[in-house]
DNA sequence: GCGTGATCATAA
DNA sequence: TTATGATCACGC
């Protein structure tokens, strides 16, 4: 079964509203989808189910999910407290010049500018079919978080054009942080802001703090949602 | 390797 | 217990 991209915001609001409240076995029954044992060899598996699930059509592309919507849809798994149990990826961290040059430009502002968030519990006791589908969250950085992520993600930046890319830790950027993002410590990538013709770095990613996320998602728990 | 979807595993 | 650094799966 494939399911056709939503045509407005509001289709696509309709869709992850009725996930809400179910658990991860019926809706992978719906969509005749098998359910891992573990997360630890089918990491991507909610995700990818997510998308499956809501039409979402940009596949592998650097573009938001949704594009004709420009929105960005992103699976959070939370605690029993409803609180991310983990930090969210947004995208590789590119290394090419004109990728670094203008916040505005940029693949996280673009990622960024509007996201469907959709929390699932992720509570290991709770075995994974169990696990229940929360309500979507619509999302889009107020004045004082997007100021905050240009500033990090300014930050971040100015170290890769310097040349000092291998200088960034985890602990940098207030709610935008830099961190590998590869299929393993030995995959290595052309770094064009070092000197030397052949500078080779890790590939790494963009990635929300779960601080700032918890901000996103706690600050919406009463939001309502269409119908 | 690059980009997507992420969570795992262990050091701190 | 938590956050960093490492890793898993997939399409091309």
């Amino acid at each position: 079964m494939v399911i056709s991209p939503p045509t407005t915001q509001q289709a696509l609001l309709e869709r992850a509203n009725r996930l809400a409240g179910i658990t991860i076995q019926q809706l992978a029954n719906k969509l005749n989808a098998d359910i891992p044992e573990s997360m630890t060899h089918a990491k991507g598996w909610f995700g990818n189910l997510l998308e499956h699930a809501l039409g979402a059509n940009a596949a592998s592309a650097p573009q938001p999910d949704f594009a004709n919507l420009g929105i960005e849809l992103k699976s959070i798994p939370v605690d029993d407290n409803g609180n991310p149990k983990e930090s969210t990826y947004i995208c590789v961290v590119q290394l090419n010049p004109a990728a670094l040059s203008a916040w505005e430009r940029s693949l996280v502002k673009c990622k960024l500018t509007e996201v469907l968030w959709i929390p699932f519990e992720a509570n290991k006791t709770i075995p994974i079919p169990l696990r229940r589908i929360g309500s979507p969250i619509l999302w889009r950085p107020d004045v004082a978080e997007e100021q905050q992520l240009k500033e990090d993600w300014q930050e971040l930046c100015d170290n890769i054009v310097l040349g000092n890319i291998d200088k960034i830790s985890a602990s940098m950027g207030k709610y935008l942080q830099i961190r590998p993002k590869a299929a393993h410590s030995r995959c290595l990538i052309q770094d064009p802001n070092q000197l030397g013709a052949n500078s080779l770095t890790s590939p790494r990613g963009f990635y929300l703090r779960s601080s700032f996320t918890r901000s996103i998602i706690s600050g919406h728990k009463h939001a309502v949602v269409v119908s």
